[in-house]
DNA sequence: TCGTGTGAATATGTTCACAGCG
DNA sequence: CGCTGTGAACATATTCACACGA
């Protein structure tokens, strides 16, 4: 199988799946069909089989696929079986809910690192990961093999935040500031903007009337 | 000019174009063009004119676009340009850091109440919004012509605050909470879930390795 | 002449329909 | 026979290339 590119919405998919496999394993469904993941994660049974086809063939044909297996092949495609760690920088508001939450779930991608400039924070604890300051960045990040940065500071610090982290090694960027970041090649960048989700939001509601002012003429 | 469906792409960019039209009114620059516009907003010149064609021609050949009147319009579209209120459901470590997020800044869309089911947090104030009990909460949201719910619950409360959310008048929903949710026809729900973004990430780190022990097999 | 506005070409992603295999 | 796996059709979104008008 000449492994074709693949979409990057299908990546984004795969953790629901992994959400809804592990939910069921611990239900002690010991199979389960695309039709089955399709109910419980609300995509279709085709795109389902699609996704996990980019992979390989793990199901059985006429059965369905085998949820303890399904489950650790999906966990390895993402790179999870063995733990990704990542470090916050920024514990502000954003940054100190983002740690509480994922350090008390899931410890597949695990938040090895708290980073922030204000001195009054460093040295106190989140969770148990005890915040240090940015100065620290560079060395933590490389010695301690971190992969992932997560970036929750002002808008004015993001850039030099992603240099310092990318210079550390870090491969890929989940980044909240309301900045325009540059990466470079082969660094992954994805960006949560909570503005403009907000904002966004509006244009469906009737608060936005889109030239409704407007005679729409039709003719053919 | 028939208007043609737009891409929800489309509006996903609105909200950045607004911001670098405010900085850049700030800076008391009177035209921009698309090709400054994409500058400083990192997408291409040709979406950029793309996007803004699908409302209308405002902009003027050969010169560009006025920044002022550009700004308005793309307010006006979003449905900004009087204020959209915002409910924001459960004052936790992530509910606490958007409403400070955006009480601080924009007060086009405004955070109008915060509701928790927590009585040791009903009756604090975030800002100067005091937390309110849910069981007020369609009363409020009808009464304040709330449009938007923002929901920051746990998973297991997260398809009743939205049916709550729905029931008083709400037409579209930010949800934080990992969970699938059902909405009726006409409202509209963007998700966005932290350990998806998380776990997504992974796979663009080296720590993927899909399938690297496959033998690669080219025959034509 | 310059930058907008836009159909046409391309790329990306989803759904359909059915062949293939346990 | 049932459900997976997949090419082909379709839908959506982006990029190209150029006509158009201030």
């Amino acid at each position: 199988m000449r492994r074709p590119k693949i979409p990057e919405a299908a990546i984004k998919r795969l953790p629901v799946y992994l959400r809804v496999l592990e939910e069921m394993q611990e239900q002690e469904v010991p199979i389960v069909s695309s039709a089955e993941l399709a109910e419980r994660t609300g995509f279709s049974p085709e795109q389902i089989r699609k996704d996990l086809a980019y992979f390989g063939a793990f199901g059985t044909r006429g059965v369905g696929y085998d949820t303890a297996l399904l489950r650790r092949r999906i966990s390895r495609i993402l790179g999870l079986h063995q733990g990704v760690k990542a470090a916050l920088v920024g514990a502000g508001h954003l940054g100190y809910a983002l740690a509480r939450y994922s350090l008390s779930k899931h410890k597949d991608v695990q938040i090895a690192a708290i980073f922030d400039v204000d001195p009054l924070k460093v040295g106190t604890r989140i969770g148990d990961v005890v915040v240090r300051s940015v100065s620290e960045l560079e060395q933590v990040v490389r010695q301690e093999g971190v992969k992932i940065g997560i970036v929750a500071v002002p808008a004015s610090e993001a850039q030099r935040t992603v240099d310092a982290l990318v210079s550390a090694g870090v491969e890929a960027i989940l980044n909240f500031a309301p900045a325009k970041l540059k990466v470079p090649e082969g660094v992954f960048l994805q960006n949560i903007d909570l503005t403009i989700e907000l904002q966004s939001l509006a244009y469906y509601t009737s608060a936005s009337q889109v030239e409704e002012d407007e005679v729409r003429v039709e003719q053919p």
